[in-house]
DNA sequence: GGTTACTGCAACCACATAGTTGCATTAACC
DNA sequence: GGTTAATGCAACTATGTGGTTGCAGTAACC
């Protein structure tokens, strides 16, 4: 994954009121309608960020009778996180060599 | 890490700027001025973004003669990815466990 | 087939924040 | 010790976005 795909990722995750969606959604899919009543905000509001969650894929939908139920993808967390685990384990070792350096080994 | 202390640091990561920062301190330490003349924004603008990265652990400063080092934290992004993995794998385990009721086995 | 429950769309508001300019301050360096 | 190059602080702007209300549409259910 390059960065500019997992940019978009990142934003998606940084709001508290999606994590509690997709915790929400963790236990059990449900529609923007069902989540909004145990969630302290309007289904329109849950609407939105839910299609945030689906353009970047961290949420799929299906249709059952005549609601939209959503249902949370791990898969692209754990591609997030493996791009994440890359990138910190280069700029750690390159701390490291640093201090190597800075202790004069 | 619990997800209380994981939001901001997505919020942080969710930026183009504040990545083109890392990315930049990536290949070596630099204060705000360095960075402001090889990015398109002011210094005030990466000095914020900086302070933002700073509070979520993403970045340390450092003081070198009279200016501001920053160097960039790999630690925390590998964190972060661990806590992001577990929760994915969880996700992804639950789904693997409806698509096998699903399917009626 | 009529009701009703659910989704979709649009306009609007309030606040956060990415960005700017301008100036004050501070402390290396010669 | 004076100059200068760095950071720090403050005010301001504009845009993005999280949230709302209200209504229109649609399709499942009895």
């Amino acid at each position: 994954m390059t960065t500019n795909t997992l940019v978009p990722v990142f934003a998606a995750l940084g709001d508290e009121t999606r994590w509690s969606i997709l915790v929400a959604l963790g236990e059990g899919d449900a529609s923007a309608s069902a989540l909004a009543e145990r969630l302290p905000v309007t289904r329109q509001a849950i609407a939105k960020h839910l299609a945030v969650l689906q353009d970047v894929q961290l949420v799929e939908s299906v249709r059952v009778g005549r609601e939209l139920r959503y249902r949370v993808l791990g898969a692209q967390l754990s591609e997030t996180a493996r791009s994440l685990d890359r990138i910190g384990a280069e700029w750690e070792r390159r701390l490291a060599a640093i201090k190597r350096i800075a202790e004069g080994l």
